[in-house]
Parts: structure tokens; sequence; C-alpha cells
DNA sequence: CATCGATGTTTGTATCTGCAACTATACACG
DNA sequence: CGTGTATAGTTGCAGATACAAACATCGATG
């Protein structure tokens, strides 16, 4: 999209669009391969394994449902609906917060972390097949710390997607 | 999304998932701040924008539907629906490609031009404002390269998006 | 010139997403 | 203890997207 790569971006427009013309391209691309192979092996999305995956990594398998909407970069409205998916396919159930009973846990249920469990190693390898055809580590290790630093920046401040929220939890996760 | 960015990514999965989240997190992050100013600004979407840029910087302000499909990371559907809402707006009309009278051309009009001219120096402006904010020219310059060899491999190969098809238009832009 | 398969685009339909409005609970204050 | 404001999450609704099927046209073949 934009006008990356084209062979003629020449001019001083061209160049400083070319960059996030790339993100976007790349981000879709990503996106589209991965959900390609996750539908057709699992028969699930690859937004619901956003959910999953952020799920299955966390201590208890449980996370707030704000929690998981700004990691997902979903709204809190498409984040419930996303879970009342999950939750009709008996892959996540809900727990009230039992320290403030207008929040609510999603929760990975044992169903959804037998799948995990058998997903998460194939889409490792998968990611890891995908990057290793083209970088090396040390470039995999840039472009980690490039997009860490822009990610960053994109993120402080924003009071919906803060990352800097990310540690204060006020009913910490399963441990209560 | 993902795992990435949390402070104890330290096992061999998180490092080889975070890449893929940094860069699917960078992608929304951008989207989300280029979408609100255009929307604010403007009155249009992202998406609308990524159409409209291509059109208003290709020669003729015109391209084929499925050249365009494939240069936004849109369906072929998707594209269809996207022009008949700018066509609604009156910033682009369809021409008919005289010689292949199955295609279409996406055609800016001059309301659509002068929206265009109006807004890409704004967002050039905004986007490196964000970008200087974060890199140096050098480091932009190494994210672009590396971007685009990830964006080259995912792309080759897919019949609906493979940028090789770029330059063989059989009915070339506006000659005709 | 008639037919058949291939290609470019559009349409029917279902799903997903976000915004704004709403409900329920918590917390501060008198 | 009652009231007012803030916060967590959900729901109504409108808009956007993809997949599959349909439609129109092209090009090859006989």
């Amino acid at each position: 999209m934009y006008y990356s790569g084209m062979g003629r971006a020449a001019t001083s427009d061209d160049d400083r669009l070319t960059t996030v013309g790339l993100l976007f391209e790349s981000s879709a691309g990503l996106r589209r391969v991965f959900h390609r192979r996750l539908e057709s092996e699992r028969a699930i999305t690859s937004q619901a394994f956003d959910v999953l995956i952020r799920l299955a990594r966390t201590p208890g398998s449980e996370l707030r449902m704000s929690e998981l909407a700004a990691q997902t970069s979903l709204t809190p409205s498409g984040l419930t609906r996303s879970v009342d998916r999950l939750q009709g396919q008996g892959l996540v159930a809900r727990r009230i917060c039992p320290e403030d009973r207008r929040g609510a846990f999603a929760v990975l249920t044992p169903e959804g972390r037998a799948l995990m469990d058998r997903a998460i190693p194939d889409h490792v390898a998968h990611v890891d097949e995908v990057l290793s055809d083209v970088f090396t580590p040390e470039e995999e290790e840039t472009l980690a710390m490039l997009l860490r630093r822009l990610r960053d920046h994109l993120y402080v401040g924003n009071p919906e997607w803060d990352p800097s929220a990310e540690g204060a939890d006020p009913c910490p996760g399963g441990a209560g």
C-alpha cells in the first residue's frame, strides 16, 4: 500500500511514506499467512488465536477483559464479542473478579488449554520458518529493537492502550 | 498482542514470537494514529486514504481494480466496495478499460485530486513527525530495508498479491 | 463463427469491528 | 447511610470485510 517498493521511490515524499507502507504491508501479509494456516489446521481465526495465546502464556491462564483488550489491539467491545465466541466454542470462560465485581477475567478452559498446547508449538515453528527464511538472527534482533521503540512510542499516553498499566492489576491473576 | 515486550520475554518461544507481535502492534498503533487524524481533519477513513493515495501518486491518477486491490491488501471484493463508497463521495470514478472490457480503472476525480493535494502534505508531515520522534535517519533506513525483504518474501508467489505483476498491465494507465 | 475454459469484477451473505449508549459496581464525600 | 462521579464491561446499531457464487468478456480451438 502507499507507494512502497515500486522501484521508482526516489522523491522525498516517497521515502517518508515508504517505511510506513512497508510496515502495513508486512503486517497484513504476515497476518494472512498465519491466518490461513491457523484456520485450516485449527479451525480458529488469527484474531481468536491472539486472545488465546495471551491467555495461554499468562500464569493462571486468565486475564482481565481490559488487559486482554489492550494487548490484542481490540476495543473493549470487540473483546467482549471475541470472548463471547470463544466461550461458545468452550475454549474460554468468564470469572467475576471477587475483589471488584464490575470486572471479569477471561480464563482458558481445559479444552482451550489443550488446544493451545497443540497449536503453539506449530505456530512457533511456522513463525520461525518465515522469519529465518528472511532474516539472520542479528537482523531479527535489530528489527525487534526498532519495532519495540516504535510500539512503545505509539502506545504510551494513550489511556486505553497504555502498556504502563500492564503491571497494575487491582486483582492479580488467580492468586486471590 | 502475543507476548511482546512484557519485560519477562526470556524463553525461546517468547523470543520467536516477539518480533511478529511487535510488528502487529506497531502496525495497529500507526494505523490508529493516522486514522484518527485523517478522520477528524479530512472525514475519510485510513482505508479510503490508502486507495486515494495510491491513485494520487500514479501517473494519470488511475489504476486497474486488481492492481489497487493488490496494493492496498484488500481482496477484490473489498476493493469493489471501497471504490463504491469513494464513488458515492465523488472522489473516484470508474472507467472501462477499452482494450479489455472485463477490466475497469479507478480514476481520481478532480474533487478527489483536490482533496489529496490538500491531504498528502499534512499526512507526510504527520508520518515524518512520528518517525523522527523515534528513529534516526539511518535507523529508519534499516527498518525499511528489513521490512522490504519481509514484504517481498511474503508476497511473491501469492498469485493474488504477487508484486511481480505490477509492471505487466495489459492496458497501461491512461495511455490508451 | 460457436463453444469452452480462463480472467476481471461485482454481488449475496455472514461475520467482525467500533462507537455510543447503557448497566452494574466501586469509591469519595457529606 | 444516601448521593454523585468514575470505572469495567456489555449491547444496539451501522459500517466494513472476506468467501463463494454469479456475471461479463476474452482467447484458443475446431
